[in-house]
DNA sequence: TATGAATGAGATTTCATTCAT
DNA sequence: TATGAATGAAATCTCATTCAT
């Protein structure tokens, strides 16, 4: 994991709120600053322009998450279908309580470092994959395109964390999810 | 469907090139106007400022797919498979051509006219959920929130249409969505 | 007194009332237009142009002034004390009820039709200067510069009427104006 | 007497110079940052607006204005009609000389921050009554409202030095205008 | 390293004026 | 004569970025 100073960190923090929260061109850099506390001159100290520091945001986002997901399934007595569902449940939660633009491009396309931003993208992806693959080799799952599965389970996530139906709690969504995917590639015996 | 003036259509028509291809923030105005060979304060005739265009380009694309997903599940010839199935197909068709406009689904968060986009967006969850309840009453599927499933489905199909895995053609994404969905919520006999 | 048309009459009491309460760059010309009920081309079938429509108000403004200030020392029983009493109470009532900009140039300086605004100023003032010099001749009055004296007062009921001291009404006014000029002027014997 | 920082004064000046000579909507923030040799943005950190900026202008000569009258008659040893004199003169001079600029006596109407603007221009005036009260307590002049007349004597100024009458040198207008006011309220002995 | 005043290119927007109907 | 949609020049204003301190 990439390591960040303190001050690159309240400036992330600052950033991440900012971006989550608007489009890209209704952030003002003079925002972050000031909400992280730091000279307008010293974000630039940090990161190269905006759009540097808007995959910055991206990517330590999506970096802890990689992280924490990669954690919560390395634990050997879990079976691939426990695990998708650990999955599953993490995204979920997450997302529900910060719907953030996560997994999002936005609006900003061009950029230098996108490309380590999706390095890490693919990183989330192919852990994902990697269980359902598991499952498969191991007979529990059938899935003629387990990658294409692994990008689907953050997309419709998402979709649910950004404008839940009223009066759903997040337990609800996250059960309906696991039977979703579940009963979608699951071999019954 | 709300009716829009040849000029409305011809600023509509630029602006949806231009905001398809670049983010917000580049899209200039005065291209936009060029394209559609009218005047700059023309665009001020019909849109109030830049982001009401940006939304009303927006909407026009969303209302146009909720209505031909309409009309197309409207043959009663069809069971609810493979009405749903048309919905998935024209979804994943519709996105990974113009895969660019990632707002589309009505992923349109923060909003002037927020009330107008949330009843689109609801119509088109609606329509799919119909098709859900529709098979659950006719003992084909098997759901225990269709409002969910419902709003899963365009969640899904954009994120493997922002992202489309190397290499993969739309049938594959197109036959392998219908796929999930149908086996996980599909009754077997 | 020059005839102005229906129409022209309409568009010049609107442009009146709207100069008269804000600014000339806060003044839209389609205001003028809605408010006069004709549409905005017509404007300018009467009037070249905004300054050309600014003056036509100025000039009406103030002819009808003159005219009506004309009319009234024109009776021969008055003496020149009474007649300036005249003028006095009927400036201080017209402005005191609508403080124009009934002689104020304002901002807009160099404009072809000027010259014919700054002869009916002219009018104004060789009015009064008139009825003072005739004074002057009478052994009334004694004044070194009737011309100056004649400007003055124009001026100095404007400056209270625009901003009037409190609790003061309309009567009191005039009654300390006439006595202001006329203890200035009048010869006493 | 507000203070002004180096750059804030060399953007007055310029704007001084800019609004003097022609009218508020002919006058360029461009010009005005070009002739201060600041940056256009540089405006706007010390002024809201254009607005704000033509009517800081004002206040500012307005200041100056009344700082400079409040000045001159503290000097104990004029009496009151010596002061009175001195008031009109040194009014009487800088309106002949920077006439265009004829707002500045305070006749500004319609301003945001109106509340301040009352304040100086009240200032002024009960400079100049305070000046005649005093002149009628050590029975100099009679004056029936002393308020009223020190309004006058802005007013009747500024309107001879927007149309000065042909030919005449501001030393006669002064001398003239003094005349006028003390013939009116002095009492002969 | 840290700052934030200053910048100015370039964005959005306005509105007097025109002209086809 | 009357209109008002259309215009586009030109205005105001913003904000990412720089740089002297």
């Amino acid at each position: 994991m990439k390591k960040y100073s303190e001050k690159e960190t309240r400036i992330l923090n600052a950033a991440s709120e900012m971006f989550t929260s608007r489009p890209f061109h209704k952030v003002l850099l003079s925002d972050v600053a000031g909400a992280a506390s730091v000279g307008k001159g010293t974000l630039y100290l940090y990161f190269k322009n905006k759009e540097e520091l808007y995959f910055a945001v991206l990517f330590r986002e999506f970096s802890i998450l990689v992280e924490q997901l990669s954690e919560k399934i390395k634990q050997d007595n879990l079976n691939p279908a426990e695990k998708l569902t650990t999955i599953i449940k993490c995204l979920t939660k997450r997302l529900f309580v910060k719907a953030t633009n996560v997994e999002l491009l936005g609006n900003v396309v061009s950029c230098p470092k996108s490309e380590e931003w999706k390095e890490k993208r693919v990183e989330l992806w192919t852990l994902i994959e990697s269980v359902i693959v598991q499952g498969v080799e191991q007979g529990y799952f059938e899935d003629s395109n387990p990658r294409l599965t692994a990008q689907y389970i953050p997309g419709f996530i998402r979709s649910v964390s950004i404008f839940p139906p009223e009066n759903i709690d997040c337990e609800t969504i996250q059960k309906h999810a696991c039977e979703f995917v579940l009963k979608s590639i699951k071999i019954e015996k």
